[in-house]
RNA sequence: GGUUCCUUGGCCGAGUGGCUAGGCACCGGUCUGCAAAACCGUCUACGGCGGUUCGAAUCCGCCAGGAACCUCCA
């Protein structure tokens, strides 16, 4: 397929076209959690976001081996090379074993991806799981001599590796600055710079993740797994690498440094970062404390909504706005998005009552097509691509109410143009159908109540017209009359 | 303090020099037993001040406000 996909590398600001190493194939790596809490908002802009990519690269015909990998030890509270291991920590608060922590917010993470209709990657790596790997690539740096051993602690030598290659290419920093702002901390003073950061922990006796190496009794740096497993499975130098933007420094700069000073050469041609999701106007997370958890949006509980909201619909939302802007949740604006998704799929859903009145093709509908293409090739442009749909709805409701006619050839236009992008490409689904095999049943069922209804409507016999209206309206159908028949729907 | 970036109509959110998305809400009309939905129409904004240009939301400068990163965070 002609390949016109343009995407906005972070290493050099700007848009450039995309061509991978070795066509078709394309590698994809992408940052994935920690996995010691439950997923929230912030989790769900990233796995959409490269779920996206990963659709749309596939859709163009690459064959995209897409490797998302599980922290589950090496990622630190407070400071990157001190302190205490996330995923150890909640272990020994919750008197579990580290591994029963990380498979069970496993667990939960998969189920709130699947939910969201994340497709999942083609590898799914745990850092745990590469201790070898990762063991191997310290050996080589400190070959290289960009590295130095200190009281069974291996730290990057960054100052060193500054001089012959340029440390801060990606965040724009130069260390002269990174070397006057930098803060004390703790744990520091095994450091020669305190720019240099860990590629392996001695562990203390209390840590209970440990494993043998050439250095100590210890654990990888965080920085290093990404590193270690994208050259696994992706090779020495591959096409994209994606992840937040809060981890282009420290996180992405140290990967590429790790990766220069190893192998004398970057491993990733395209780097791209996803924006933030605010809430009034902060960074939603963590540390913050003004997280909502995907599961609350689920069910509704939390304080900030007045509603439960389909997964469906926290995925509209996330693509009504770009991935490289941030956007700001609330409740109004979900509840915006909830209506706008339901008048898509309602426009959907009835393109087969249309009526081919005419032969020919129309050339505005012909258009949308290429027009989504043109979104989604600059820079995965989802807002773009979703507002050309609600073009398309206008014109299926117009048709429905008489007052455009369309061929045949037009009708399937914009049946195809539904399935490809908002289904296929953007990952949406009708989530009373989908895997609903009662439905059709079900469906039958209302279809009955509402043929009784038409029979006393032509009777005028409002009072059992209405009352099966109202009931319906009651339990949370939606019930609209055509000139033809009648059309309802389930509110969810 | 350093680095990067943002400021669009009631709300959300596209848009990098002229053609000024889209959604939600509001209002008016059509349709309807009533309603709902739908359709048509209305509302037409780019933080402030200058500059470049025939022409700027879009480029440049200054000012104001805000954010992310610099410490774990997607």
């Amino acid at each position: 397929m002609d390949n016109k996909l343009q995407i906005y590398n972070t290493l050099d600001r700007k848009k450039e076209l995309f061509t991978p190493l070795h066509p078709p194939l394309v590698g994809l790596y992408v940052c994935g959690p920690t996995v010691y809490g439950d997923p929230h908002l912030g989790h769900a802009r990233p796995a959409i976001t490269f779920d996206i990519l990963f659709r749309y690269l596939s859709h163009l015909g690459y064959k995209v081996r897409y490797v998302r990998n599980i922290t589950d030890v090496g990622h630190l509270e407070n400071d990157a090379d001190a302190g205490e291991d996330k995923v150890a920590k909640k272990a020994r608060l919750e008197q579990l074993e580290p591994m029963e922590v990380v498979q069970y917010y496993l667990n939960r993470y998969h189920k709130a991806m699947d939910a969201l209709n994340v497709l999942p990657p083609s590898i799914e790596p745990h850092a745990s799981g590469h201790i070898i790997e990762q063991i191997q690539l310290v050996k080589e740096i400190l070959d290289k001599g960009f590295a130095y051993e200190s009281q069974g602690s291996v730290y990057f030598d960054v100052p060193k590796y500054n001089k012959e290659h340029k440390y801060g290419i990606l965040s724009g920093r130069n260390i002269e600055d990174m070397l006057n702002t930098t803060r004390e901390l703790d744990g520091q003073e095994e450091k020669h710079n305190s720019v240099d950061f860990a590629l392996w922990k001695k562990a203390a006796p209390e840590h209970i993740m440990h494993w043998p190496s050439p250095w100590s009794e210890g654990f990888p740096g965080w920085h290093l797994e990404c590193t270690a497993m994208s050259k696994k499975y992706l090779g020495e130098v591959f096409d994209i690498h994606g992840g937040g933007m809060d981890l282009v420094f420290p996180h992405h700069e140290c990967e590429i440094a790790q990766s220069v000073a190893s192998m004398g050469q970057e491993a990733v041609r395209y780097w791209m970062h996803n924006n933030m999701i605010t809430i009034n106007g902060q960074k939603m997370g963590k540390s913050l404390g003004n997280f909502i958890t995907l599961e609350e949006f689920f069910t509704g509980n939390h304080a900030m909504l007045s509603q439960s909201y389909a997964p469906m619909t926290i995925r509209f939302f996330i693509l009504q706005a770009h991935y490289r802007s941030t956007v700001d949740f609330s409740n109004d604006a979900l509840l915006a998005s909830e209506k706008g998704l339901a008048r898509l799929m309602e426009a959907y859903n009835n393109i087969e009552r249309i009526e081919a009145k005419q032969n020919g093709e129309n050339a505005e509908i012909k258009a949308l097509e290429a027009k989504c293409y043109e979104a989604m090739n600059d820079d995965l442009n989802t807002p773009i691509a979703i507002s050309n749909l609600f073009e398309a709805t206008r014109i299926i409701n117009s048709a429905i109410a008489g007052q455009l006619s369309v061929s045949q050839s037009d009708i399937d236009n914009l049946k195809k143009l539904f399935e490809t992008f908002l289904f296929d490409l953007m990952g949406i689904k009708d989530e009373m159908k989908d895997g609903n095999t009662s439905y059709e049943s079900f469906a039958k069922a209302i279809d009955l109540l509402l043929d009784m209804r038409q029979q006393a409507k032509q009777n005028k016999d409002w009072a059992t017209s209405d009352k099966i209206r109202n009931e319906l309206t009651t339990i949370g159908f939606e019930i609209k009359d055509t000139k033809d028949g009648f059309e309802w729907k389930l509110n969810k």
